[in-house]
DNA sequence: GGGGGTTACTTTTGCTGCGGAAGAATCTTG
DNA sequence: CAAGATTCTTCCGCAGCAAAAGTAACCCCC
């Protein structure tokens, strides 16, 4: 099939915006982007004629009855290209594959029962070659991976799989033949909901997410800001009750300590000698089972002193609370709203928050989306 | 005398770039904004002129003998035009004449007996014409007011002259002839910051200030990010130690309780009953008095945990230190480095922080800095 | 002191890519 | 079927850029 590169600038922002907003017509093109209807009558041409775009008078507003000639909705033809992405944990590497505008149409997982890179490199080849028969026209794979990434490519540093230097793309690129994108994991998710989720067309956005850890991500201007403890954790220091708890996985009463699930989970074990799920403990806070609720209460005021900081901080138009671990907001909500409160200026502008409860395959799906990113469009952001 | 405008935009850019970083070579500016030597040329022409520009032999790398033909540095004519800034505070006007370049030229202030608006801009009338008669060629004015401000003319809401409404760029125009921009104090002292002073060329800049309230500005991509509880103050509400001191004017343990001016000299009265200006206390803690070593201790830990904590969230490649009561920076500099320590990722990158002791004449400055941007340059940001 | 080298700037040329205007296409309304 | 509305296309002119070639002003060195 023909690759659509390259693009020029303008080409390339009208093509992001046709793919990240959906079908739209030329004039409207014009008015987002600022452009003549004369340009984007020149500028759709190629992008039409290399299959990136195709006239869908189907879509658009539908039976509305205007006046006039009817405007042509522009799309991009989702299903014509899949993309693949995976996400390497310590024991599982999920896998989806994924429309060119980023919908799950499948999903894979397989165990991983070792850490030696071609052994992981292996695994993931089959997957790919098993996702990969059912839908064709595979045009890149994404990785998300939690540590610290270089250059889409090499895996600088990775603890918990115990990797240095591993040049993961490459390895994966030789079984697959197709081209690789490896990033890490809270970066890839961060990049996917700023282009196709809750950070579309935001120029101030925050991602946080709370599961086995803390990721934190800061999109500013459309762009993600890249920082240096990204890929060690986040969180480990930002103290937020210095009397609070000490867990094995964080300073005492920082973020880590009081929100994530296994230091949730470690604290209730140690208070009532029973070990029970994240699930079950959120159960029973909710029946105001004592330590339970103790627990899940402090992190709900926790979660709420962080977000009214972040707000105070960087003003963000959204903050996009994300992860396993934010089940939290429905049991422990007026906790949080609570501390927002008390740590928010009473004029300020209310925080927009928009929680969304994600599984390992949105993980997965944000490395798609990288690979999308940077295969289809030129790895630039925005 | 000819006035300059108006620019396009890619003259703007080479107006900014030459007034912002001082004398610049052609090419050394096309290297800076990614055009060629050509362009530059043509740009350049116009600037030089309508008057804007200058070729400044004398200006640039010194005598540092290269070979080949000299460059020639372009440079502004700082003195040809004079600006006036004022700051208006509860009891006193502080006034400056700067240059182009927004160096202060020469000061002038005068007590402020009362709070009608008509009376103030008496006041501004008569101190403009002792400031001009000094300095020919004032090109305009600006004014900073602690308080909301719109659309740089009218002072919205500003508690602590009891103004509603008061459109204040309006009556002193009237007065003077000279065109006028209004600004809140906060926001023109951070736009100075960001064009002439510790942000200049920066994409991710914070200014705090500490003198009688808390000030907060945010830059980013170069612009500062305007929010709705800046005009009635910061820091009320961002709680810091729960169990921190009880003060009139902010909540318990707030960067307001804990770090401003009067909340500190309040402490010290309280707890000695003697009545001690900021000076006399910073004085006493470095001299290990035990009152007010223990209420400056608790202000440094304060300053550096509100520190980290924006370091942490907004990861600005700086953080510069302003206002009145910085004095803290220097008697409690180890708590505030010890604060940051434990509040930050050992790897992250160390907190760019640059402290500036800054005086009334200071936030006037600001306030002619927003009238070069807007008068001179056509009131863009960036 | 006069080449040769080096760097800064200017001029020329050609082209890209945009806006604007006029026109074609296609619908609704009367 | 005409008039009006709206979208899209075509065409033209031009701003503004890069590239290349030319000029100017210095250096060093023989």
């Amino acid at each position: 099939m023909t690759d659509w590169l390259p693009l020029s600038p303008a080409e390339r922002s009208v093509a992001i915006e046709v793919l990240v907003h959906g079908p739209l017509s030329r004039t409207e093109l014009a008015r987002r982007l600022n452009l003549s209807q004369g340009s984007l009558t020149r500028l759709t041409k190629p992008l039409i004629e290399s299959g990136l775009l195709v006239e869908a008078p189907w879509a658009g507003a539908p039976a509305e009855a205007r006046q006039g000639r009817p405007s042509q909705p522009l799309g991009v033809v989702a299903e014509s290209r899949s993309f693949l992405g995976f996400k390497i944990t310590d024991e599982m590497v999920y896998g989806v594959v994924t429309s060119l505008r980023s919908d799950i149409v499948a999903r894979l997982d397989r165990p991983l029962t070792g850490h030696d890179p071609e052994y992981v490199a292996d695994l993931l080849a089959a997957m790919t070659a098993e996702l990969a028969g059912r839908h064709p026209a595979v045009a890149g794979i994404g990785i998300g991976v939690g540590g610290f990434v270089r250059e889409y490519a090499v895996v600088g540093e990775s603890p918990y799989l115990s990797w240095r230097d591993v040049p993961l793309a490459g390895l994966v690129r030789e079984r697959t033949g197709l081209p690789v994108v490896v990033e890490n994991d809270v970066a890839a998710l961060v990049e996917a909901e700023t282009w196709f989720g809750a950070g579309r067309g935001l120029d101030r956005f925050v991602v946080l997410t709370i599961g086995a850890g803390i990721g934190y991500g800061l999109v500013l201007g459309g762009r993600r800001v890249p920082c240096a403890e990204e890929d060690r954790g986040f969180g480990r220091h930002w103290i937020i009750d210095p009397q609070g708890p000490l867990t094995p996985q964080g300073e005492r009463g920082s973020a880590v300590s009081l929100l994530t699930i296994p230091s949730i989970r470690y604290q209730v074990r140690a208070a009532t000698g029973r070990d029970a799920s994240y699930e079950e403990i959120l159960a029973a806070a909710a029946a105001r089972e004592p330590m339970a609720a103790r627990v899940i209460g402090e992190a709900g005021r926790a979660l709420g002193t962080l977000l009214a900081q972040i707000a105070n901080f960087v003003m963000p138009q959204k903050i996009l609370l994300a992860g396993e671990g934010v089940g939290l907001m429905e049991v422990a909500g007026d906790a949080v709203r609570d501390m927002i409160r008390t740590h928010r200026h009473p004029l300020a502008a209310p925080i927009n928050l928009e929680t969304k409860v994600s599984d390992f395959h949105d993980w997965a799906r944000g490395a798609a989306v990288l690979a999308i990113q940077v295969l289809v469009l030129g790895r630039t952001g925005g």
